[in-house]
DNA sequence: ATTGGCACTCACCAAGCATGAGTGCCAGCA
DNA sequence: TGCTGGCACTCATGCTTGGTGAGTGCCAAT
């Protein structure tokens, strides 16, 4: 039975594809491997591998590349995770201890993973939804407009303007606004965000009833904040390496760069990873769901504090990719910062 | 004399060349504009311009295509700002009044420059040193660290952990947080962010001995953010229009993407044009003091709430860019975002 | 099941060639 | 003096052509 060899001349194939970005043909690869067979028993195998759909020829007279499920099935069953060097986690650790404030710790963390997998990397803020609630605090802007402001337990800080049409300025309102303002937190904090947006609906009733209007108002705003989410934020660093490896991409870079503008896609790849835990998760080409990355593999994990996860980052690049090298690197970035934002 | 018919046809260069990115050659010129002379002639003013540096011949046998000195002439003496549409006045201002906060307003802000000039579009937060403080909060995180957080009349929030080394749970730390609460307000609400730094430099005198060290420490953390400004950030969007347009880019489109990756670069660049007021700025290729952009052209403008110019913004384009109409759209922009602030 | 051999395919490259847009220059004309 | 028409020349571009070689599929032999 041949099927072990098979496997292992599809996992030639990927490494001398990724590594040379040229088809791969049954000569070249004896040269570079050995396998203990002919050239003729390798292209026996891989018409199998073809006729598998692992593999496929660009033209009559060419090599073979990869397809999408020849990388999955490599990906799945023929790599291992290779494991950084010594420096690289010294880089890493050193660079992610000297951020400031989480704004920094997002910002280093997404241009090291660009730079150290030479690809273009996502990270997703903190999940509102998935943090708890550390403080709320409410500020008058001018005469009418109030400035509010949700800061989670991840260090995250939302800010809204309200318009309450009522005269804040004079000293009555602000005694006022000192009411609200414990209530409101005593209404919400250390509770997850969900659960703080139903601990709001039930204040009203217990509150001085010439402060409803303005605590409805606000509830409405701060509920706003908490359940739709819809100020989930990503940064991405790294677009120049997509035109170094232009030629992998079939038509032009451009759809992808367009799908990758479009943030809430993004948000939905990494939202998905998210709920798989910290293990980190490949999607190659078509498996894809958004059409501008098709030709595009995510290579995506899990991170956050302590054992509840947070948000999502990971790295995309064309299929022809170094997952083992890429994975290692996602994997460890993902554990350092979880380290951090676990202080 | 003929000094006018020169220049018209340089601006006739400009104008084709720009809508059809291809040399423009005497003929095809005269197809195009009725100049009112004959081939020959304009093929004689052609050499003068040449000479003068205005325009250039990519190889002997090929139409003319500007300089950058060309450009430059174009922009100062033979354009003017084409006034934009109804239908796209309409759209700027119905698409900002929609913005929630502040992260919203320059988000849509950026996306519609960048999708109303199809280029590369820059937008700088309002910066911290050109606004004053509206509020301090202090926030106990755990038992000893403390969050500092300021909130400035453009309505952005700064933030920052702070590591006390003190036990802050107990009801005596938090009675002395409230009257720093109070003090740190006091000294700084009101004043520019740079008066603030000094206001704060006075206050320990004041203060308890027992907080201190506590000020202190909160002090040095402001000031930081105050003095320093290196939270400035920019936002991009458009950067796939910059592919569309790839063939504008002599060598590739990646040094340019590395560039506008750089947000340092991009804060020197827009920070030089808030000091020009608010009239749009053209920077033309090799104008540009950046090895990365000098195969670009920047227009740019600055913007702000009321007459202090608080921020810039711009697009970034291939120098072959329609200057009337990007000018119009950035000036449109910027004006609109101003209103906005203004409230 | 594996191997060596062989005929065949076809992308790629270089050379040759035609095309035509565009130029510079010059002599004639207003 | 400035404009024009004409003419010879240049040279990037695109097409065709033929050669080359990597790579394949198949088959008979082991």
């Amino acid at each position: 039975m041949s099927e072990d060899r098979r496997l292992a001349v599809l996992r030639a194939i990927v490494q001398d594809y990724v590594e040379t970005s040229e088809p791969v043909g049954s000569k070249a690869l004896l040269e570079r491997h050995s396998l203990g067979v002919s050239a003729a028993t390798v292209r026996n195998d891989m018409a199998v591998l073809e006729e598998e759909g692992l593999i496929a020829a660009p033209h009559t007279s060419a090599g073979r590349i990869p397809t999408d499920a020849g990388y999955r099935l490599f990906v799945d069953r023929l790599s291992t995770v290779k494991p950084l060097s010594g420096p690289e986690r010294k880089a890493i650790s050193t660079l992610l201890d000297g951020a400031v404030d989480l704004d920094d710790v997002v910002d280093r963390t997404v241009r090291l993973l660009a730079s150290l997998t030479r690809q273009v990397a996502v990270v997703q803020y903190p999940s509102l939804t998935r943090s708890s609630v550390r403080h709320i605090e409410l500020v008058p802007l001018g005469a009418s407009r109030l400035l509010v402001v949700l800061i989670t337990t991840t260090g995250r800080v939302e800010q809204r303007i309200l318009e309450t049409g009522m005269d804040l300025a004079d000293p009555e309102s602000e005694r006022m606004l000192a009411s609200l303002r414990s209530d409101v937190n005593g209404a919400t904090v250390g509770k997850t965000l969900a659960d703080a947006a139903g601990g709001l609906g039930e204040l009203p009733t217990q509150v001085d009833p010439a402060a409803r209007g303005l605590l409805a108002a606000i509830a409405a705003e701060l509920t706003e904040v908490l359940v739709e989410q819809r100020e989930e934020r990503v940064v991405m660093a790294g677009t120049s390496n997509l035109v170094r490896s232009g030629e992998d991409f079939p038509s032009s870079i451009g759809p992808v760069l367009e799908a990758l503008e479009e943030h809430v896609v993004l948000l939905k790849l990494l939202g998905t990873v998210t709920e798989q835990g910290s293990a980190v998760a490949v999607r190659i080409g078509a498996e894809n769901p958004y059409a501008g990355l098709q030709t595009t593999s995510l290579v995506t994990s899990g991170y956050g504090a302590g054992s509840d996860l947070v948000a999502g980052l990971g790295v995309v690049g064309p299929t022809r990719m170094d997952y083992p090298t890429t994975m290692a690197a996602v994997r460890a970035v993902a554990t350092y910062v979880s380290r951090i934002l676990a202080e």
